[in-house]
DNA sequence: AACATTAACTAATATTGGTTAGTTTTTAAC
DNA sequence: GTTAAAAACTAACCAATATTAGTTAATGTT
C-alpha cells in the first residue's frame, strides 16, 4: 500500500516516533527497538522501512534545516523593507516550530549526532542561515532602524529567543501563535523597559 | 594524597574531563572508558574514585543548580529594587557561564539523563529558581519600571538568552564579560529599536 | 621494615543495541 | 487462484558498555 492517499505512511509514522523518542531521551537514549514498539512491530522489523538509525535521525534533521533555509532565502531576496523583514523571520520561526516542535527540536538540539558528512552540511546550512539574517540586521542597521551593536551579538540574542521557542512551547501549551508572535515581536523589538 | 592543597584532586581531574565530554558527545554519547583515557587511566579504574557514571552527571548538574538556587535567593532576599535585582540575575547568569561553561551547559541540556529521584529535586530547584525570578519581574510590573506583559512570557524571552549564553560564548569567544553584560542588559531592557 | 591504604590494572560478566539472515505472513496484481 | 512483492517475525551476531571481582603496584605512616 504505497502512499497515494494522503493517509501517513509506515515511514511516516516511525519517524514520527522516532522524533517523539529523540526528543525525550536524546538520539543515543532512545532504542530502535522503543521506536519499533511505539510503531507497533519487533525492532528489525524496522529495516523493511529504514536504512540505519542514522537514517531516521538524518531525514528529521535535514529536511528542518532545508526548510528553514530554503525559507530564509526567500525572506533574505524579498524587497521587503529590512524590519519587515526581520517581522518575517520571527514569524518564520514561530511557524515551523508550531507546525513540528519535536522536528524542532531535534534539529536544534540532536544535529550534533548526525554522521560526519551530514553534520557538515548542516553546519554550512545553519551558517548560511544566520549570514542571512545577520545581512538583514546590518541592513537595518546602517538604515538607521534599530540601534548600534555588535551584530553577532544582536543576531545571537534574538536567535537564542526564537530558538528556545520549542522548549516553552511544551512547557506551556496555552499560548497560541498569534500571541506568541505578539510577546516576541514586542519583547525582541522594544525590551521590557517602559519607555519614561 | 588528600586534595589538601589547592591543587586538583585525582576526582577533580575526572569531573572535568566527564564535563567536556558530557557536554561534546552527550551523557549517553560519553563512555566511562573515553573518560578514563582522557585523564590518564583505564575504565574500571574510575570506580576507585566514583560510584558511577550516573554520580558524575549528578554532582556535575546538581552542584551547579544548587549554587544558581543559592545566588537567586540572595538576590530575592536583598533590599535592591526591582530593577537592580533583575540587573543582578543577569551578572549572575554571565558569571556563572563564563566561569564554567561545561557545567552550565550539562545543567540545562543534559539534566534529563539525571536517575528519576534526583531528575525531580533538579525540577524543583529550576522551578523554584524561575518563579524567584518570576517574582521579580512582577514586583517591577507592579511598580511600573518594566512594560505590562505575561509574565511567563517575558521569563521565557529573558532566560532563553541567558541560558544559551554558553553556546555562543563557544562559538565567539572573543567577548569579554564586561562586553557581554553591558549588551545583554541593553537589549533585554530596551530592545532593538532605535527611539524614534 | 611492616603494614595499611590508595589507586591502578586485568579479566570477566551481563546487558543492551544496531544490524543481518532467513522465514513466514500479508497484500496487490494479473 | 496463482504469483510476486512488501512487510512482518524470530533467531542470531557482534560490538560496545557499565560494572564487579580479584590482583598488583605505589604511597605514606608508624
Amino acid at each position: 500500500m504505497k502512499p497515494t492517499d494522503g493517509l501517513t505512511s509506515r515511514k511516516q509514522q516511525i519517524l514520527e516516533q522516532a522524533a517523539k523518542l529523540f526528543r525525550t531521551r536524546g538520539f543515543n537514549g532512545a532504542s530502535l527497538r522503543q521506536i519499533a514498539e511505539k510503531v507497533g512491530m519487533e525492532g528489525p522489523s524496522l529495516y523493511n522501512h529504514i536504512k540505519s538509525k542514522h537514517e531516521l535521525l538524518s531525514i528529521l534533521v535535514m529536511n528542518n534545516a532545508r526548510e528553514f533555509n530554503h525559507r530564509i532565502n526567500e525572506i533574505h531576496a524579498s524587497s521587503l523593507s529590512s524590519l519587515d523583514k526581520i517581522d518575517r523571520v520571527i514569524s518564520l520561526h514561530i511557524e515551523l516550530t508550531v507546525v513540528n516542535p519535536d522536528a524542532m527540536s531535534l534539529m536544534l538540539s540532536e544535529w550534533t549526532h548526525l554522521e560526519s558528512d551530514e553534520r557538515l552540511e548542516y553546519v554550512k546550512l545553519r551558517d548560511s542561515y544566520e549570514n542571512q539574517f545577520k545581512e538583514i540586521l546590518e541592513q537595518a542597521m546602517s538604515e538607521g532602524d534599530v540601534v548600534q551593536m555588535d551584530v553577532n551579538f544582536m543576531l545571537f540574542m534574538i536567535l537564542s529567543t526564537l530558538r528556545s521557542l520549542y522548549a516553552w512551547c511544551a512547557r506551556y501549551k496555552n499560548y497560541n501563535r498569534l500571541e506568541m508572535e505578539a510577546y516576541l515581536k514586542q519583547g525582541i523589538l522594544k525590551g521590557i523597559l517602559k519607555k519614561a
